[in-house]
RNA sequence: CGGGGUGUAGCGCAGCCUGGCUUAGCGCGUCUGCUUUGGGAGCAGAAGGCCCCGGGUUCGAAUCCCGGCACCCCGACCA
C-alpha cells in the first residue's frame, strides 16, 4: 500500500472530548472517528487492526472446537419475554416497533436466540456437547458511553455458547474456553489478569473475567499480594474480623447532632473515628425495607447485598420511605428500635460502644452495643473491600487496582434452557434441560486495551499481531528519482516476501513522516534518504528503540524477518514486565 | 433520570459577560505556485462559515431572552 493513496488521517493536535489515552490515540492515528455518542467509524487502518483481532479470535475459537454461526442483530421481543429478561434489561435494550406494531429489539447479547436455535435443532444427547459462537455487533443503549470504543452503544462481541449434558461436561467446555481465551489474549500480546466475577444479569454461578490492568478501567479489582486470589470488586469477599475490641461496655446516650447527617459531619462533630460509627442504610428489596449496617468507614457492596437478599431488585430507599419506616429523617437512621429486618456486616460484630443514628431528627446514639441495644437478624459479608483488608484465602493483604473487562466466561447452568425449553433426551429417553455456558470477548476492547497498555509520548506501540502494518518505508524526498527508485525496490521486495508494508511516498517533510510513523506505531521503519543512499544503505529503526541500524539496500529483504523477530521479542518483554 | 458545561471553517479554539468598531477572527489542516526535504519546513496567494435549530427582544443579535436538539463531564445505574 502506498501512503499517498491510503486514508489514514492523522491529527497533529489532540482531539477534544477524549477521556482515555487509547481513544485519543485511535483518533489521532486515524484509526477511528466518532459518529455520535458511543458510535464510531473504523477507517481503513483501524478496520485492518480490528480484523487482525477478529482473525485471532476466530482461529482460537475454531481450534477449541467451537463452530461459528451468525445470528441476527434484529430479534423478536417474544424471546426476551420468554426468558424473562425483557424487563430485566429494561432501557439498556434498544427497542422499536415495526410497521405491524410488533416490538423488536436490537440484541444486546444472544443467549435467547442461540437457545432458540438449540431447542429447535438439538434433541438428543448424541448431538452434544456443542459450542456455537459468533462475532457480531451488539447494541446496548448505555446510560453513559465513554472511553471511546471501550464503552460504546454499538460494539463487536465474540460470543460463544456451550451446551452440555452434565456438570462435568460444562466444566470441560468452560475449561476449553478458559484456555482459548488465554491463547487469544496471549497472541494479541496483552497483559491480562483472570479474576473471580459476579455473573449479574447473565445468571449462573461460576464466572471469571479476563481483565486488562489499566488506570482507565471501569472495574475495580481486588488482588491478594501473597496468593493468587483476585476478584472483581463486586464479587470480592471480605474476611470477617478475627478479634473483637476489648472495651468495657458504656451506657448508651442520646446526643444532639443538629444537621450532622453524614459520616464525615458526625465524626468531626462528635470527635470519634469513622470506624466507631455504624452506618444504617435502608434498602428496599422486592418492595420490603431492609436495614443494612456497615462500619462508618465502609460502604455497602450492592452486588453482594442483592445475592444475600436473593433478588436483583434492590435500591436504596428514598427520603419518604425512610421517614415512614424508621420514624426519623434521612441521615439519622439507626438499628436501635428499628421495626424491620436488620442485617449487619461482619465488621460490625467486632465493634463496641459505637455511634448510630437515633431515628430522630438531629440525634445520634453513642455507646451503642450489640445484643444489649439491638440484635441483627444475621451477620453477612455485605461491604466493599478496602485496601489493607486481609485476603479471604490466606494471610496476605488485599490491594485494589483498575481493569478493563475484555472477556467474561460464565457457567450458566440451565437458566435459559429451562425458560426457553432447550431439552435433550438421554440414553434412557428421559428429558433434561441442556447445561449451558456462555463466553464473551469485547473485540473492540482488544484494540483499546492494547493502546492503553503500550504507548509512549509519540504514539502507539503495537503488539506485533495487531499492528496495522509490519513496516513502513519512509522515502525522504520522494521527488528525488534515486530515492523513489530505491524505496520502491525495497517495497516490492518486501511485498514479495509477504511483509505487510506501507510505502510512505508522500511529498511531505521527513519530520512529518517520522511523526506519523511513530503516532500510528509502525513497528519497523525503513528510512530511505540521500544521506545514506550514497553508501547504498538505509536506516532501519524499531518503534520502541532510539537507535537505528544501517542496512545495505540489498540486504533489507534478508534481514527483515530478523528485525520483525526482534520487535516481537521486545514487545513480549514489555508485556511480561 | 438529576446536577454542571459546551455547540463559531475539516480539526483545535478566541470573540459572547458589556449587542454596532467584524466584511466573524486565530492556529493546525486543505488547494495553487516557488523554494525546501533525516524529527510536525519557508514565502506568496486562495478556498472554506445557515456562528447547532426554531422563536422572541431590538433600528441592529454569534453576542440578550425563551424553547428544542446534539455532544461532554459528575452522579445514579450497568452485561
Amino acid at each position: 500500500m502506498r501512503w499517498s493513496n491510503y486514508l489514514i488521517p492523522t491529527l497533529k493536535e489532540d482531539p477534544s472530548e477524549t477521556d482515555t489515552i487509547s481513544q485519543k490515540l485511535m483518533i489521532r492515528a486515524g484509526l477511528i472517528r466518532k459518529l455520535g455518542s458511543g458510535i464510531y467509524n473504523y477507517l481503513p487502518a483501524g478496520f485492518k487492526v480490528l480484523n487482525k483481532a477478529i482473525n485471532i479470535v476466530r482461529e482460537e475459537m475454531n481450534r477449541a472446537g467451537a463452530q461459528e454461526i451468525l445470528m441476527p442483530v434484529l430479534q423478536p421481543s417474544e424471546l426476551w419475554i420468554e426468558s424473562e429478561r425483557f424487563n430485566a434489561f429494561g432501557p439498556l435494550m434498544c427497542k422499536f416497533t415495526d410497521r405491524t406494531g410488533k416490538i423488536m429489539v436490537l440484541g444486546p447479547t444472544h443467549e435467547e436466540v442461540v437457545t432458540h436455535i438449540v431447542r429447535n435443532e438439538i434433541s438428543s444427547y448424541k448431538q452434544l456437547p456443542i459450542n456455537l459462537y459468533q462475532i457480531q455487533t451488539k447494541f446496548r443503549d448505555e446510560i453513559r458511553p465513554r472511553f471511546g470504543v471501550i464503552r460504546s452503544k454499538e460494539f463487536l462481541m465474540k460470543d460463544a455458547y456451550s451446551f452440555d449434558t452434565s456438570k462435568g461436561g460444562l466444566d470441560k467446555s468452560f475449561d476449553a474456553m478458559y484456555k482459548a481465551y488465554s491463547s487469544i489474549f496471549d497472541r494479541c500480546g496483552l497483559k491480562y489478569k483472570i479474576v473471580l466475577a459476579d455473573s449479574g444479569l447473565m445468571g449462573g454461578d461460576t464466572s471469571l473475567e479476563f481483565m486488562i490492568p489499566a488506570e482507565s478501567g471501569e472495574d475495580l479489582l481486588v488482588s491478594c499480594g501473597k496468593c493468587r486470589y483476585s476478584a472483581n470488586m463486586e464479587k470480592a469477599e471480605c474476611r470477617p474480623p478475627q478479634s473483637l475490641e476489648q472495651e468495657p461496655l458504656k451506657a448508651s446516650e442520646s446526643v444532639l447532632t443538629p444537621g450532622k447527617s453524614t459520616i464525615d459531619a458526625v465524626t468531626e462533630f462528635l470527635k470519634v473515628p469513622a470506624m466507631k460509627l455504624v452506618k444504617t442504610l435502608i434498602y428496599v428489596a422486592d418492595g420490603k425495607p431492609v436495614a443494612v449496617l456497615v462500619r462508618g468507614d465502609h460502604d455497602v457492596n450492592e452486588t453482594k447485598l442483592a445475592h444475600i437478599l436473593n433478588t436483583a431488585n434492590i435500591a436504596m430507599a428514598d427520603k419518604e420511605t425512610i421517614e415512614k419506616t424508621t420514624g426519623g429523617p434521612l441521615g439519622f437512621s439507626g438499628p436501635v428500635g428499628l421495626k424491620m429486618t436488620v442485617i449487619a456486616d461482619h465488621s460490625v460484630k467486632a465493634l463496641k460502644n459505637f455511634v448510630t443514628g437515633a431515628n430522630k431528627a438531629d440525634t445520634h446514639l453513642t455507646n451503642v452495643n450489640l445484643d444489649r441495644d439491638f440484635t441483627p437478624a444475621q451477620f453477612v459479608d455485605a461491604r466493599v473491600c478496602v485496601t489493607g483488608d486481609k485476603c479471604p484465602k490466606c494471610d496476605g493483604t488485599l490491594s485494589i487496582s483498575r481493569g478493563i473487562e475484555i472477556g467474561h466466561i460464565f457457567k450458566l447452568g440451565t437458566k435459559y434452557s429451562q425458560k426457553l425449553g432447550a431439552l435433550y433426551l438421554d440414553e434412557k429417553g428421559a428429558s433434561h434441560p441442556i447445561i449451558m455456558g456462555c463466553y464473551g470477548i469485547g473485540v473492540n476492547r482488544i484494540i483499546a486495551s492494547a493502546l492503553e497498555l503500550f504507548n509512549d509520548q509519540d504514539g502507539i506501540i503495537w503488539p506485533p499481531n495487531l499492528a496495522p502494518f509490519q513496516a513502513v518505508i519512509s522515502a525522504i524526498n520522494p521527488r528525488d528519482e534515486k530515492i523513489a527508485a530505491a524505496a520502491n525496490g525495497i517495497y516490492e521486495t518486501l511485498k514479495g516476501m509477504n511483509i505487510d508494508v506501507l510505502l510512505d511516498d508522500r511529498d511531505v517533510s521527513a519530520g512529518v513522516k517520522f511523526k506519523d510513523a511513530d503516532l500510528i506505531g509502525m513497528p519497523i521503519r525503513i528510512t530511505v534518504g540521500s544521506k545514506t543512499l550514497k553508501s547504498n544503505t538505509v536506516d532501519v529503526k524499531l518503534r520502541m528503540q532510539k537507535e537505528q541500524y544501517t542496512v545495505n539496500i540489498n540486504e533489507v529483504g534478508v534481514k527483515i524477518h530478523g528485525f520483525w523477530n526482534e520487535y516481537t521479542t521486545l514487545m513480549e518483554k514489555m508485556r511480561l514486565q
